[in-house]
DNA sequence: GGACCGTGCTCATACGTAGG
DNA sequence: CCTACGTATGAGCACGGTCC
């Protein structure tokens, strides 16, 4: 008996062709060759599993004992094979079981959430999300190795790499946040005293400058950071209470302002919009639990806009 | 890139058997 | 015995892989 390697599985085709119809010519028209070529198949199927499996007799192609006993394993492994090489199914959220992990910044964790959370909970109750902090380095390996699903962010600040998918989901830009009742703010900003109000900087990082300082600098001027925070949210419980101000992206602003006593007003500065984007693995590009989630994120973003 | 080799196909035909 | 049907066989060809 031959080993795996030297034997032609496309046999294991003709087998079960030949045992269903016991008739070489129309298990020949079946496969599409002729029958000479089915008569030379069998007969190295007879060579390979060293028994004459079909014997010609009065009432037809008569299958061997050896045949017999093949006829159920051999449609168990076609049928097992056609399987694996079938499409996958595709993905069904409601009967899902899984986690999925998701790096983001907490902008787009707060912006987003709201909208993807109830939705997901409703289409998919067996589906786990946990949002992962990112840090400051773009977390290439994680997303390689699959412990990261998606990554979403600022792209300016991401910067991913060539050969990941990035997609644009939206784009932003930064306003001014207030207490509601600001004196200055209620009458209208201009660039001098804007620098003169004292400012609250959020940085995850740290740095004790940002996009803001940044502009100033290339415009000779300067602000005064009065205090710097890690969190967007602390950052507005302190807006609101004091006359400090902060720059903030407009999306987030105009939550935090449903429920705080906060203000916006425009920026007297000329600061470019970002986009958001979602960056997943070529690994993943196809998977159809990947490609649901997409889609759920995208009509997160689209429901942001009405 | 060309020579060589193995594989699997078709074509033509031989062979075996049953029925008229 | 002739014919029809189904299977087996050999020659030739195309194709893909390997080697130099």
């Amino acid at each position: 008996m031959a080993d795996l390697r030297t034997f032609d599985l496309n046999l294991l085709i003709a087998f079960d062709l030949l045992m269903k119809e016991r008739n070489v010519s129309r298990a020949a028209e079946k496969m599409f060759i002729s029958q000479s070529a089915m008569s030379h198949v069998l007969q190295r199927l007879r060579q390979q599993l060293e028994d004459p499996l079909l014997v010609k007799t009065p009432a037809g192609m008569t299958p061997t004992p050896r045949a017999l006993s093949l006829v159920a394993p051999v449609a168990a492994v076609l049928k097992e094979v056609e399987g694996l090489i079938r499409a996958p199914a595709p993905f069904d959220p409601a009967n899902c079981r899984r986690a999925f992990n998701l790096a983001a910044t907490d902008y787009v964790e707060a912006l987003l959430l709201p909208k993807l959370a109830p939705h997901i909970a409703r289409q998919a109750p067996g589906v786990d999300i946990h949002f992962k902090r990112t840090s400051s380095r773009f977390p290439l390996n994680a997303l390689e190795q699959g412990e990261i699903d998606l990554i979403l962010g600022f792209e300016v600040m991401l910067n991913p790499p060539k050969h990941l998918h990035c997609e644009r989901l939206f784009d932003d830009y930064m306003v001014c946040v207030a207490r509601i009742g600001h004196p200055l703010v209620n009458a209208g900003l201009t660039l001098e005293d804007y620098i003169d109000l004292p400012h609250i900087l959020v940085s995850r990082t740290g740095a004790s400058t940002g996009q803001v300082d940044s502009w100033l600098a290339e415009h000779g001027r300067e602000r005064r950071v009065a205090l710097t925070v890690s969190h967007f949210l602390s950052a507005s419980l302190i807006v609101a209470q004091t006359d400090m101000v902060m720059a903030f992206p407009k999306r987030t602003a105009e939550q935090f302002a449903q429920t705080l006593p906060l203000q916006l007003a425009p920026l007297p500065l000329d600061l470019p919009h970002y986009d958001t984007v979602m960056i997943w693995h070529p690994l993943q590009d196809q998977d159809p639990a990947n490609c649901w989630l997409r889609a759920e994120i995208r009509a997160a973003c689209a429901a942001l806009d009405h």
